[in-house]
DNA sequence: ACTCGTGTTAGCTG
DNA sequence: TCAGCTAACACGAG
C-alpha cells in the first residue's frame, strides 16, 4: 500500500527493468485511472517510444520517453500515480507465459510473494493499464481499488518540494505557516511531497509534536526538529522496504501503547485522517 | 453485518 | 484566499 517508500521501490524497478524497451502496444482502456485522456489516446502518443528515465517527487512518479525512430525529438511524459492500492509489475522478455511470483528473465515482479495468483497478468482483473514492449514483455499498473491515476504531461506545478530534499528554509516557511493543524500542513502534497498519514504520524511522534498544534505556532527549534524526524522516518522506510517498518507505525491501534514511554495511544481525526499520538511525550 | 481506511481530487461551504 | 468537509473510487481487514 504505497507511500512514498512504495513509489521510490517502483521508481527504482522502472530504472533498472523497463528502460530503453520499445512500447510495441498500450492498453489505456480503462477511463477512469487514464482520465482525462480518451481511451487510444495513450497509446497513440507512445506506441514506437522507450521509456528513457524515471522520476519521483513525492508519491508522484513520471517517465521521459524517447522519439520514435531516430527521431530526437523527445515523447511526452508519462505519469503514474499509485494512489492507495496500485503496484507496479513489471515482466522480462519472456512475458506474460512466465509463472506468476517467479521473477521472470530481465524483469521482475514488484512486491512480494503472489500465492494467489492475482498478478499473473493473465488475470485481466485489476489491470488498469498495461505496456507491452517489443521484447513480449509488460510494465503494468495493478490496481485493485482504482485510486490510480495514469497521464501524459503531467502538471507538477502544485506539487511542493520532495520530502528528502526539502531544505531546511523551504521547510521552515512553507510548513510553518497558517492556522491547520500541524499534520494537515504535513499531509499537503503542495507544501511538501510525500508525507502520507502514518508516515506522518511516525513522524511527530519521533519529533515530539503533538499533530493537533497549529502550524505557526511552531518555533523554529520545532520545526527544524520535525524536518529531521521526517528526513530520518523517509529514509529508514524507504531503506526497510516501507512506512511499515517505523517505531511508532506498529502502535497505531485502538489500545496501543507509545513504545517509548508505555502511554496509552491517544486516538482522534485531525486533518481529516485517523491520528494517532502519544499524549505524553508529544506537545 | 458493518465500519473503516496507507491517497487524491473536484466541488462545495463558511 | 484560506480552511475544512464530502463524495467518488472498490476492496480487504477487523
Amino acid at each position: 500500500m504505497p507511500e512514498l517508500p512504495e513509489v521510490e521501490s517502483a521508481r527504482a524497478a522502472i530504472e533498472r527493468a523497463g528502460l530503453g524497451r520499445k512500447i510495441a502496444d498500450v492498453d489505456d482502456s480503462d477511463t477512469y485511472e487514464c482520465r482525462p485522456h480518451s481511451p487510444g489516446e495513450i497509446r497513440e502518443a507512445l506506441v514506437g517510444r522507450r521509456l528513457v528515465s524515471a522520476h519521483r517527487q513525492g508519491k508522484f512518479l513520471w517517465c521521459e520517453t524517447s522519439g520514435i525512430g531516430r527521431s530526437r525529438t523527445a515523447g511526452p511524459e508519462l505519469a503514474i500515480h499509485l494512489g492507495m492500492s496500485g503496484r507496479l509489475v513489471i515482466t522480462g522478455p519472456d512475458g506474460p507465459g512466465g509463472r506468476p511470483g517467479t521473477p521472470t528473465q530481465g524483469g521482475d515482479y514488484l512486491g512480494t510473494a503472489d500465492p494467489e495468483g492475482v498478478l499473473d497478468p493473465r488475470n485481466p482483473a485489476w489491470n488498469r493499464f498495461t505496456l507491452t514492449f517489443a521484447d513480449g514483455g509488460e510494465l503494468r499498473l495493478f490496481d485493485k481499488r482504482r485510486l490510480g491515476r495514469v497521464r501524459l504531461d503531467p502538471d507538477r506545478s502544485a506539487l511542493g518540494p520532495d520530502a528528502q530534499a526539502i531544505t531546511l528554509e523551504q521547510f521552515r516557511h512553507r510548513l510553518g505557516r497558517g492556522s491547520s493543524p500541524v499534520k494537515a500542513r504535513l499531509l499537503d502534497q503542495s507544501v511538501v511531497a510525500g508525507v502520507g498519514n502514518l508516515l506522518a504520524d511516525e513522524t511527530l511522534w519521533q519529533a515530539g509534536i503533538a499533530p493537533q498544534r497549529p502550524a505557526d505556532e511552531l518555533d523554529d527549534d520545532e520545526l527544524a526538529a520535525l524536518r529531521r524526524a521526517l528526513r530520518k522516518a523517509t529514509r529508514a522506510a524507504i531503506a526497510h522496504g516501507g512506512v511499515h517498518t517505523g517505531t511508532f507505525i506498529p502502535h497505531r491501534t485502538r489500545a496501543g501503547h507509545c513504545p517509548r514511554c508505555g502511554a496509552e495511544v491517544q486516538r482522534a481525526t485531525v486533518g481529516s485522517r485517523t491520528t494517532y499520538w502519544c499524549p505524553k511525550e508529544q506537545h
